[in-house]
DNA sequence: GTCTATATCTTGATAGAC
DNA sequence: GTCTATCAAGATATAGAC
């Protein structure tokens, strides 16, 4: 049973995969459409911007679905720090799952054009952003102090182990990364001891 | 005064910084050849692998440059924690100095390549490896608890810092890591106090 | 070791029939 | 809304003169 609709989420669904498969660069519009088995007319019907435009889309709908994602696993009574730690070893067994097939679709759109193609740059910066926010709010309810630094820390360290466990084809660095995390989220809660 | 082996590391040079602006499959042997004022003839005399050998000479020699960097940054009797802050601080600069363009020529190379050129995943799995293992061998030598997965939490952090930098033009992301990737290092050299 | 010319293929995008 | 045919420009890589 057909939708009308259908073909352009068949395209968007493909762009997906394979940008986060293969990187935005190495993907081609052919390969694109013959996964989604749509033509160069319906393609070009549904995304006049081209492939820039199904690169931003790309990147906005993930940004959405994982700032869902975020929502739904920060939440609750129980220690913020242990929440993230969780969060970090269910992030392992994604990536184990996708067998290390890059768990955040934007990441390596990001990583490709951040120096050289601005509304795609532009679109990740704001989904980061808006990740960001969502889990700064989890831990400004929780009592943690500076919620948006720790959160900031806490995305990049999740995103960095993503990237090392890719490489390695090993969960080992997002699992090293969850305690770590945890501290992170600790560090905050206590009082800023500096001195000593 | 040119030397032999000159045009060997024009290439070398062109193609690093290339591939850190552009990313590795955005890159072209053409414009590789012309930033270093080289012919193809060249190219394929110095590199029969092409461009993957390439990008696997770039990764390995970025690497290796980047070890000696952790080597000379870790080091001192100061707190550990405080000389990992101190390193953030100083990549944030470093990725002003940049302009945003990729202070790590081997993370955009790793996130593009992982999943579909196991030569060059290797490369970067192999680097990665080795600054956890100069980074393990300070804290160890510190008396840190953990040191290979605390190395591995703080690499992560700093490469995930410099993603989000990227992508927002701000070095926010990697000053607000600095007291993190500090927390990190303070909560492995205290006890291990979990529950409470 | 360096050069030019070229072979072969793929890219993103468009035109126009239906 | 979907299709095919095609364009112009790019890609990587090679051949062979010098």
């Amino acid at each position: 049973m057909r939708t009308t609709g259908d073909t352009r989420a068949r395209i968007l669904t493909a762009a997906t995969e394979l940008f986060r498969r293969q990187g935005y660069t190495a993907t081609g519009m052919k390969q694109i459409l013959a996964t989604a088995e749509a033509t160069y007319g319906s393609a070009y019907h549904f995304f006049p911007g081209g492939k820039t435009q199904l690169g931003e889309e790309v990147i906005r709908a993930s940004g959405a679905a994982y700032q869902g994602l975020i929502a739904e696993l920060f939440q609750g009574e129980g220690d913020p720090a242990e929440t993230t730690a969780q969060a970090f070893t269910g992030a392992a067994q994604t990536l184990l799952d996708l067998d290390f097939a890059d768990p955040c679709p934007v990441a390596t759109i990001a990583m490709e054009v951040s120096g050289t193609n601005e509304a795609l740059r532009l679109a990740g910066a704001e989904v980061f952003a808006s990740w960001t926010e969502a889990l700064a709010a989890f831990y400004g309810s929780r009592g943690i102090a500076e919620p948006r630094t720790t959160a900031t820390a806490v995305i990049a360290l999740l995103e960095g182990a993503f990237m090392l466990g890719r490489a390695s084809r090993s969960t080992a660095p997002v699992l090293d990364a969850a305690p770590a995390a945890a501290a992170v989220v600790r560090a905050a809660a206590g009082p800023p001891s500096v001195g000593g």
